[in-house]
DNA sequence: AGGTCTGTTCAGCT
DNA sequence: TAGCTGAACAGACC
């Protein structure tokens, strides 16, 4: 269950495979590569080679050589980039294959990934570790949204997922369910140092989904912090965790 | 073995 | 327009 960490992951095993000429794509998967028919992806990229892997939130895309299309690419919420590993019949949903004989796959169990050229990400929000004082006050401080739905939202801020969202919230101790528009100045300010802080924490561990995370984040644990019963609801479409005691 | 849960995005409503 | 709901997917889990 990908979210910032593991896309910047995902990006930089994108730049392994930078300046290989591309003999081969398999794009036969048209759920994955929705819009495109099998074989315009492939019609589009063979004999160009990827030049700069680039990531925004959770999106993906690489520039191509010779003034080609940009491939765009998302791992959904199940999705990894595998490079040179033994192709899966069953999980790469798409693949590039290279001159050198390398190959990048996107593993995917779910089949909620994406692969497309000409992405457009006009309706995405700025990347989560990036956002400026001003622009997060702006996007996030706003709306009668649930702030947990509100930093879920990937048009307001990209890169936020359902645990980097509660684990954000827990360190920040601000409830979920609290409309975002309410938010003090002040209380931005915190959240954003804090949605920084464990953003970076999770790339360093390699990811939000490791375990060890938000432990916490199970029916009828105990707060690490207070030793509190933890709640847990629906917020904003999705299974939520707080702490009732610190995050009143 | 079957039902429920999982998370992200998008279409389609109000 | 803002915000909400459910569809899409398919494996993990109980």
């Amino acid at each position: 269950m990908p979210e910032l960490p593991e896309a910047e992951r995902a990006r930089a095993q994108i730049e392994k495979v930078l300046g290989r000429e591309i003999v081969f794509v398999d794009d036969r998967d048209t759920y994955v590569c929705r819009p495109h028919a099998p074989g315009e992806i492939a019609e589009a990229l063979i004999g160009r080679t990827l030049t700069v892997a680039h990531r925004r939130g959770k999106f993906l895309w690489a520039e191509t050589s010779d003034d080609g299309p940009e491939l765009g690419l998302h791992l959904g919420m199940a999705g990894r980039i595998a490079i040179d590993e033994p192709a899966h019949e069953k999980w790469d949903r798409f693949a590039l294959e290279f001159a050198d004989g390398s190959r990048l796959a996107l593993r995917d169990k779910r089949r909620l990934g994406r692969a497309l050229i000409e992405p457009d990400f006009d309706h995405i929000g700025p990347d989560a570790a990036l956002i400026s004082r001003d622009a997060f006050r702006e996007r996030v401080g706003r709306g009668s949204m649930p702030l947990k739905a509100r930093l879920l939202d990937q048009r307001s801020l990209a890169g936020v997922g359902n645990l980097l969202a509660d684990e954000t919230l827990w360190r920040a101790k601000l409830n979920p369910k609290r409309a975002a528009g309410e938010l003090s100045e002040e209380e931005l300010d915190h959240l954003r140092r804090v949605l920084r802080a464990a953003t970076r924490d999770a790339i360093r561990k390699g990811g939000v989904h490791t375990g060890d995370f938000i432990p916490h984040r199970k029916r009828g644990h105990a707060c690490p912090r207070c030793g509190t019963t933890v709640d847990r609801a629906t917020v904003g479409g999705r299974t939520t965790f707080w702490c009732p005691n610190c995050q009143p």
